[in-house]
DNA sequence: TTGTATGCGTTATCAT
DNA sequence: ATGATAACGCATACAA
C-alpha cells in the first residue's frame, strides 16, 4: 500500500515493479530494456497511475517542449485564429503552448518575456508592439508583423503585395479614384507596407489616391469625417477603397451605406485579412487573405530549429484576394 | 568572468556578490536579510540578468503557478472571448495559462489532460466533450458548462433563466407564435438548459411554440429547409425565433431575408452569447449575453481555491438580454 | 543488461 | 542573521 496521497514518483514505480529506479526511466523513455523487466514495469505505471514530472524532467534535460506565444488579444479574429493555427501546429510537435496577452502593453509584454524565460520554455512567438522588447539572446525569438533586426527572424505576409494586389483589382474592377485608409501604428511595422505596396501599384497604374492614415486608438469616427468630407451631392470623391484591415473594411461598408452610397455598386471596397463570421462563415468583406496555417507553421518550425545560424531575417508569405461583396467580383 | 553561455544560475549569482546560496534564495523570495547583502545580491541578479528557474522551483515546492485551459477551438469567437477573460483572470494572480485546442475530439483531450497532469500544473479548467474525461483526482478541475457530477464544480451562464428571458422578451415584444431552433452536442450539458427554459416559459404564459432540434455537424441547411416549409404565401409561421447562439441567429436573419421575409418587422430573433462582430464592435443580433468575464474570474478563483470541501458543484451566472437590431426592442 | 550514484537549480532545515 | 547541506524527481554515466 502506498503512503500519501501525492503523485507516484518514478521510485514508487520501481519499488511496485521490483526493478531499480534507472530501469524505470529507461522504460519510460523507451530505452531497450529485457522484455519481463519492460512489462512488470508498464503494469506498475498502469497500476499507479504513475506520470512523468516534466518539471524534474526539464530541469535535468533543459528541454520543456514549451514554447511561450505572446499576442495583444485573443478577441480579435485575427490574433485568435492565428493563436489556433500556432497552437495546432505546437501541439503536432508535441509541444505545449503558454500564452500571454499583452494587451498592447509594452510594459507587460517585457514582463511576460521575463516569465518565459524564468519558466525555461523552448522558445517565444510574439506579435509584440513594444519596439524595445529585451529578450535574453539563449531563448530562440520569432517575431510576426514587426522586424526587430537581422537577428531575430521575422514572419509575416506578404503585405506589400497585397496592398498592391488590393489596387490592381480595384483597378481591374474599374475604379479611377483611389482611397487607403488605415488605423495603425505609427511604429514601423510589416503591415505598414500595405501602404506602400498599394501606393507604388497606384503609381505604376497612374491612378489618383488618396491616404487617410490615423494612428492606434483614433475613434473610427475619424474615418466617418473624412468620407462625410469626400461626399458630394452623394456621391463619393472615390469608387475604391482599401482598408487596412476586415475590421475597417467593415465599418467603412456600414458608413457609407448609412450615408446613402451603395457598396458595392458605387464604391468598391476591400479589406485586409480574410477573418470570417464566427470564424468560419461568410468573409465580412472582400479581402486580401493573410495565410495564416503557413504563417503558423512557419512561426513554429523556425523557434524550434536548433541551428538558429541559417535562419532568414524575414519571411514574408503569399497572399490572395478573397471576394466578400464589397467589390464586383 | 562566468564561463558557459548558459542561462546564470543562482550559483553564480552567489558567486558574484560573495554571499552564501541561500542568502540568494532568500533576497529572491522577500525573505528579510541584512540591506548591504540584499544590495550586493540586488547588484549581481540585475548584472548578471539572472532569472529564477522555475522547473527547479517548481520541483521544490510542487507550485507551478501554471494552469491549463482546455477548450474545443479558438476561431468560435465565444471561446476566444472566453479564453481572453481566463487569460486575464490567471494574469492578475500571477499564474501563467498552458493553452490547448482540442477540435471537439475527446481522444485529444484525454491526451492534453494527461499532458497536463506531467506538467503538474495547479489546476485544469476545462470545456470540454468528452463524457468520460478521466483526470487523477491530485489536481484540481473545473468545468465550463458540462456536469461531470458533485465532485467536480461546473460554472455556466444560467442558461436556463437566459432560455426563459429570451421567450418572455419576445412574447412582451408581440410575438405569439415562437419557435426555438438548436443545433448542438446530444450529450447532456448546461446549454441544453436554455431549451429547457424556453419551453417552461412558453407554457407559464400559454403561447404556442415549435421546437427544431439538430444534433452537432448538422448542416445549417436542415434549419433553411425547416424554415421554408414554414413558409407560406411568403409569411412565416412564426413571429418570433429563439436561437440556441447567436451564430445560429445570424445565419437564420440571412436566411430569412433572402426569403424575402422582414427582420424583425415579420419575424423577430433572438441568439445566445453575446459575442461582438471584431471582438469588440456591434452585436450580430439580439441576444441574450453570457457574463464572460464573470465565468472565467469565477473558474480561476476556484481552480485555485485549496480548499476543496467548499466548493459549489454548480455556479449558475446571470445573463442578461442585449438588443442588437434583430427584436423591435 | 541491470543497478547505483551523482547532479540539474531550487528551497528549507539545520547549525553557526 | 548567515552559511552549509539535504532533499525534490528524473536522466545518465558508471559500476556490477
Amino acid at each position: 500500500m502506498s503512503e500519501t496521497t501525492s503523485a507516484p514518483t518514478m521510485k514508487d514505480v520501481a519499488r511496485e515493479a521490483g526493478v531499480a529506479l534507472g530501469t524505470v526511466s529507461k522504460v519510460i523513455n523507451g530505452i531497450p530494456v529485457g522484455e519481463s523487466y519492460r512489462k512488470r514495469v508498464e503494469e506498475a505505471v498502469a497500476k499507479l497511475n504513475y506520470r512523468v514530472n516534466s518539471y524534474a524532467k526539464g530541469l535535468k534535460t533543459n528541454k520543456t517542449y514549451t514554447v511561450a506565444v505572446m499576442v495583444p488579444n485573443l478577441v480579435s479574429p485575427f490574433f485568435s485564429r492565428l493563436v489556433n493555427s500556432i497552437n495546432r501546429a505546437l501541439a503536432s510537435r508535441k509541444h505545449r503552448m503558454l500564452l500571454y496577452a499583452t494587451d498592447y502593453d509594452p510594459a507587460q509584454e517585457q514582463e511576460y518575456v521575463i516569465l518565459a524565460e524564468q519558466q525555461k520554455v523552448d522558445g517565444i512567438i510574439c506579435l509584440s508592439y513594444n519596439p524595445e522588447l529585451k529578450v535574453s539572446d539563449n531563448v530562440p525569438l520569432v517575431s510576426i508583423d514587426r522586424y526587430f533586426g537581422a537577428q531575430i527572424p521575422c514572419v509575416a505576409s506578404d503585405n506589400y503585395g497585397g496592398g498592391r494586389m488590393a489596387a490592381e483589382k480595384l483597378y481591374e474592377n474599374g475604379c479611377r479614384k483611389l482611397a487607403f485608409m488605415r488605423i495603425g501604428s505609427r511604429l514601423t511595422n510589416e503591415p505598414n507596407k500595405r501602404k506602400d505596396g498599394f501606393i507604388s501599384a497606384c503609381e505604376d497604374l497612374g491612378v489618383e489616391y488618396t491616404l487617410k492614415i490615423v494612428d492606434d486608438f483614433t475613434p473610427y469616427s475619424a474615418f466617418e469625417d473624412f468620407l462625410r468630407e469626400h461626399l458630394r451631392g452623394g456621391k463619393l470623391d472615390f469608387d475604391g477603397i482599401f482598408c487596412v484591415t476586415d475590421s475597417l473594411a467593415y465599418q467603412t461598408v456600414r458608413s457609407l451605406r448609412s450615408m446613402g452610397v451603395r457598396v458595392p455598386e458605387d464604391v468598391q471596397i476591400i479589406g485586409f485579412d480574410g477573418v470570417r463570421y464566427f470564424g468560419d462563415q461568410d468573409l465580412f468583406c472582400s479581402t486580401i487573405v493573410q495565410p495564416v496555417d503557413q504563417i503558423a507553421e512557419t512561426c513554429v518550425e523556425m523557434v524550434l530549429e536548433k541551428d538558429r545560424s541559417k535562419a532568414p531575417s524575414l519571411v514574408c508569405l503569399p497572399v490572395e484576394f478573397a471576394w466578400g461583396g464589397t467589390t464586383l467580383k
